[in-house]
DNA sequence: ACTGGCACTCGCCACCGTTGAGTGCCAAGC
DNA sequence: GCTTGGCACTCAACGGTGGCGAGTGCCAGT
């Protein structure tokens, strides 16, 4: 088991690495913090802590560094969340106030947590498929064109072309905009596709596989759409990261524009609750080119339910306890801004 | 002037530049080349171009590299277009066929330039300002908040939320779609707010505030959406650069997610005609993060009319022709798709 | 006008000894 | 039984040195 005093020095050793990126030893660790011990007494627990795979040396009679396990251990038990300044957070709500539709506020809210953390930032669209529907509009565009357009509770708007069979008549049409607005209004994604079953049928003959196709293209857009979208930003920071450069960022480039990657990653980090922050550090990511970096993300939303996610990509050695703290109270203001909007 | 030989030389150490990636020396010159002329010939030449700015010495006894002023008259007048093989032209064909929406076309497109040309692709979404209204949609929200649809013809959709001094009913709400949509319907943004000037005098002097603010809302949906978006890919390419990284490519990174810059960049690239290409050279981008790279951009659009633009940013060091070709080839067939649809 | 020859420059690299931070171990002390 | 000071050892980093070779500029000869 692990002492007291050998977790603290975990904590010096990752304190100091993460400010000077340069393998701390043991003297400048007791110089530091005031441990109330002798380089020599750190040496041992160092060696301890080593044989336990919570630091490494990157050569012999080098200083040591964290790895995974150590950051792991760091941020569950050593650390806490760093609230953010007064200034900071005032400077969070100048920052998102003002935004005038949703791709403005989830391109402000990238810039800021970018800035703030001063690492790249990753926020997902507000995702449908816990939304409701606030609106169906069907657009006579040509005799046998429409256009539908879906419009959810969280300002999305999803348009889609629909070319049907035959002409559809305008009576026809304002009736199926009307019973499917009745149907579909204020209910969730999920719940649409049994809620329309059996609407086709109440439709005259002629009529009925025009309905069917605009029905079809309605799920159709529910299941596609829920297929998230998401804005990255911040990528400039990456050149912060060490100094054996392209081996080091090339794969994280490439894998922050397989946007698919990033989606399941936020997708995948929902433990301890779905508002709860999650961490993921090191090799705890699945795709291989994140290996060097760690990911702290948290779900976001209008109400007390979360409805898409938002973090940042850093390097492993990070900030953790500022991060989460940025991460956390970023997620919060966009809530309050969806939800007042 | 410069003879013959001697712009056969400069569009030798530029191929073999652009190939090596090192500064190349007159006896490698005239191996790889049939120049025709001894290394001690070449040297003469190199000597006359560099006092004419066109090459230089990175140091005393190294080979020399093509200056900026060495690149455009390479640019001008030694190099052609390279034209895409059959397979590659297929390629792209097959990768951007089966978009769905505006955004897919966009995301394709992207994806591809950046994978043709192993650069950063930039992509301008299909600008408003020149394409013309297809429909207006008004919906009820509740009885005093409408939300405005906005469809253009090249696909893209805009919505706006607009709260109303007072309800508005039904039947005039019909009324002013009707009515709005048989002035704007086809025409051009540009001629919209001439073409809605009087339509509030013909309503009833209870609901004219409530239309005006409807109209005035419209017409400012025209003028900020105006305001280009854009969508960047490829950027793990930059990686590929140069050996002496975090100088190199922080500016550029930077200067991408300043999307303004790049609008601006690709606005200003407008000389030789709307759909003629423009190659800018290092420190002919105004832009100062810029000044290591060449940005190869044309105009693209579904009529023979250019509505926006698209292009790869790469370094200054990039094989021109092939990029050209590609860029061209690309462009050619978005513009094709988008009329299609 | 072109060519071959020649002396010169200078970045690159491999080698080498020095330096210093940091380690592991051990015997002595609290 | 921890803790501590001492000590020998290791090894990356640094700076200097010398040889190598690609490349140049100049000049005299054809």
């Amino acid at each position: 088991m692990l002492s007291e005093r050998r977790l603290e020095v975990l904590r010096a050793i990752v304190q100091d690495y993460v400010g000077t990126e340069e393998p701390v030893g043991s003297k400048a660790l007791t110089e530091r913090h005031k441990l109330g011990v002798s380089p020599a007494t750190v040496r041992n627990d160092m060696a301890v802590l080593e044989e336990e795979g919570f630091i490494a040396q990157p050569h012999t009679s080098a200083g040591r560094i964290p790895t995974d396990k150590g950051y792991r251990l760091f941020v569950d038990r050593l650390a806490g969340v760093k609230p953010l300044s007064a200034a900071e957070r005032r400077a969070i709500q100048n920052f998102l106030d003002g935004a005038v539709d949703l791709d403005d506020v989830v391109g402000r809210t990238v810039r800021l947590l970018a800035q703030l953390t001063r690492q790249v930032a990753v926020v997902q669209y507000p995702s449908l498929s816990r939304s409701t529907v606030r609106h169906v509009e069907l657009l006579s565009l040509a005799p046998a064109r429409l256009m539908l357009v879906l419009i959810t509770d969280t300002g999305r708007v999803e348009q889609r072309m629909i070319d049907c069979p035959a002409p559809f008549g305008e009576n026809p049409l304002a009736d199926l905009r009307a019973r499917l607005n009745s149907r579909v209004v204020g209910r969730r994604f999920a719940d649409v596709p049994q809620l329309v079953q059996d609407l086709a049928e109440s439709f005259d003959l002629e009529d009925r596989p025009a309905v069917a196709v605009v029905l079809s293209t309605l799920l159709e857009t529910l299941v596609e759409e829920t297929e998230e979208r998401l804005m990255i930003g911040g990528t400039a920071n990456l050149t912060r990261f060490g100094h054996d450069f392209p081996l080091t960022i090339r794969p994280v480039l490439e894998a922050l524009e397989e946007h698919v990657v990033l989606l399941k990653l936020l997708g995948e980090a929902k433990e301890s609750g779905g508002m709860g922050m999650t961490v993921r550090i090191g090799h705890e990511n699945a795709h291989e080119g994140l290996n060097a970096t760690s990911v702290v993300s948290v779900g976001y939303g209008s109400g007390d339910e979360a409805v898409a996610k938002l973090g940042v990509v850093g390097p492993t050695r990070m900030d953790y306890p500022g991060t989460m703290g940025a991460v956390r109270a970023v997620a919060r203001y966009v809530g309050q801004i969806l939800a007042e909007s």
